[in-house]
DNA sequence: GACAAATATATCAAATTGATATATTATTTA
DNA sequence: TAAATAATATATCAATTTGATATATTTGTC
């Protein structure tokens, strides 16, 4: 069998880490992984009943607080593939803005409205920004106690990067709209 | 009908600018809008069938060298349909970087392994960087013939505010991951 | 004259999203 | 304390989109 697609790669990355739940999952995507990757609960659960099936992972029933819960484990088998789907060079690196779509056919509509879409984007950066600097604070203090951190964190720099240029590009965009009209 | 989905607004941005084929729509994807946003051939041809249908485009076909073409307008209709969608806040803003991702599990393969996903990138970015700056050059020279130009260097001016600060990133993390071996 | 590259349209299986359904437990608010 | 809301948890499905491939002609190169 070929290395496996994304999401199943994805998860047993997730679960080299620890065990967990599909939900779980689902909010480790949501939260550490939001800001370059992501995936839903349509991609999720079929993914982990194949990983089960071609034994990449194992799963357990357990009740908590008479809550039912699907536990997901790695194996030795799933723990070799997601190494070799590691050492493989990166496919796909792509961004998807819609904003940057609509500001490119931005002359149908007038300087105003690209200027109001800068600002929605202006606004959500420097929201996500935020906290990812936040989340920067604390992984730094984890470092040293925990190697997963030490990578967890250059994504975290990647973002407080990037969404840094994003806010100088938004200032240095908006001047250029406002001194054109 | 509501709005239409993404790829009929994308179709709908480009003839609003000229009249296009198929494949010159593709082309345009693959360079103008390459950088935000992207599209296949499997998502165009039959998009272009649905707007000709829903009246937000017209076809006709043009024999040029005995080479046949099916060249696609954007109507009135089609042109409101653009606006609307253009007037509404952009909703999806997303990063989906594989190369992030096998870093963020880099623990499991080792810090060579990281630095070397992060050479392929830097390579990457650093060509496609070059490739932004030519671009910019020459948007420069004829921003004040064509408004639709403006906007289109804005676009490519994010392009290079943000590989900038990819580069400087890739730098440092590689900084850290050398030091702490 | 042969071969590769570019132009041009089209389709399809497979991957993925976004929304929704269902049910239980925990927490907040009236 | 009762009701409402949020969080936990699993699951499915239509619709969207990709990535690959098929086909055919023309243009440019060796």
């Amino acid at each position: 069998m070929a290395i496996e697609k994304k999401i199943d790669c994805v998860i047993l990355g997730l679960l080299s880490h620890e065990d967990l739940t599909g939900y779980e999952i689902k909010k480790r995507m949501d939260t550490s992984l939001k800001y370059f990757w992501g995936a839903s609960y349509g991609s999720i659960y079929p993914a982990l009943s194949d990983l089960v099936k071609n034994g990449m992972a194992v799963k357990r029933d357990e009740t908590e607080n008479n809550r039912h819960k699907i536990i997901y484990s790695i194996t030795q088998k799933g723990r070799c593939h997601l190494k070799d789907w590691l050492r493989l060079p990166a496919e796909k690196d792509e961004l998807r803005y819609e904003t940057l779509l609509k500001l490119f056919f931005g002359n149908e509509a007038g300087a105003l409205q690209a200027i109001s879409h800068i600002d929605a984007f202006e606004e959500k950066i420097e929201k996500d920004l935020q906290h990812l600097t936040d989340s920067a604070d604390i992984l730094r203090k984890n470092v040293s106690s925990d190697d997963t951190h030490k990578y967890y964190l250059l994504t975290v720099e990647f973002g407080i990067k990037t969404y840094s240029a994003y806010l100088e590009w938004c200032r240095e965009a908006k001047t250029m709209l406002k001194k054109e009209r």
